[in-house]
DNA sequence: AATTATACCTAAGAAAATTATGCATCTCCC
DNA sequence: GGGAGATGCATAATTTTCTTAGGTATAATT
């Protein structure tokens, strides 16, 4: 089992948080990002990134602009209001997912 | 986002962990347990826990044993011994992807 | 007697990823 | 000047994995 597969579910709240850290943030970047982050262990595909930010915009939670920056254009992504709320409840919510995973997967002695 | 959605991926090798932790276990009672020790915030469903076991026992990872009780027929699970040693890899990636993900949730500076 | 809990199972569909592409520009190196 | 690799966006087909919704049967509770 690959690294990877434990990613599934967790790349929106992942985003999320990057782009609530960091202010906004383009695609290409994001994948940067999170490789640089975790030595390489995780990698987010463009493939699944690309589909997801696009459906976080039309739900509302990101807007874009564009930039162009010596000729290469970037597509950058912010939270809009919706989405700061949203993030802080997606965040509290895998906080405590986090935690009760850690609690079965700490040695039990129920 | 409900808490469920997280789960993606992680069903196996918290199984695999429950049945490393526990020796042997049938498929009702790792529903129940997984609710009793996440206070019913994770809840895992027969149709996502009954193919994932006859997966395991197909790949040769655990094997059954039927057993009767006051009339209830159990089906419990164990790990083989290809199923331990797959058990512990699965679990040191798991818990570097988990560290990987704090990391990512937690206050950055980069 | 009916409901809930226990205990197993499968099938259709949805969700969310992977894999495989495609396009275009820029930088580095030979 | 030409190729390789990085940057930067995107989509489509397929696969994996789960949810939802059923089905069967026995035991305990009300």
């Amino acid at each position: 089992m690959s690294q990877q597969a434990y990613l599934k579910g967790l790349l929106e709240p992942i985003i999320l948080k990057l782009l609530q850290e960091h202010g906004s943030l383009y695609g290409y970047e994001i994948t940067q990002m999170v490789k640089t982050l975790t030595a390489g262990d995780i990698q987010i595909t463009e493939g699944a990134l690309y589909p997801l930010l696009h459906k976080l915009e039309s739900s509302g939670l990101v807007e874009t602009d564009l930039r162009t920056m010596q000729n290469r254009q970037r597509k950058y992504y912010s939270l809009t209001q919706d989405g700061k709320k949203a993030t802080a409840q997606a965040l509290d919510g895998l906080q405590r997912f986090v935690q009760h995973l850690q609690l079965i997967l700490k040695p039990q002695t129920a």
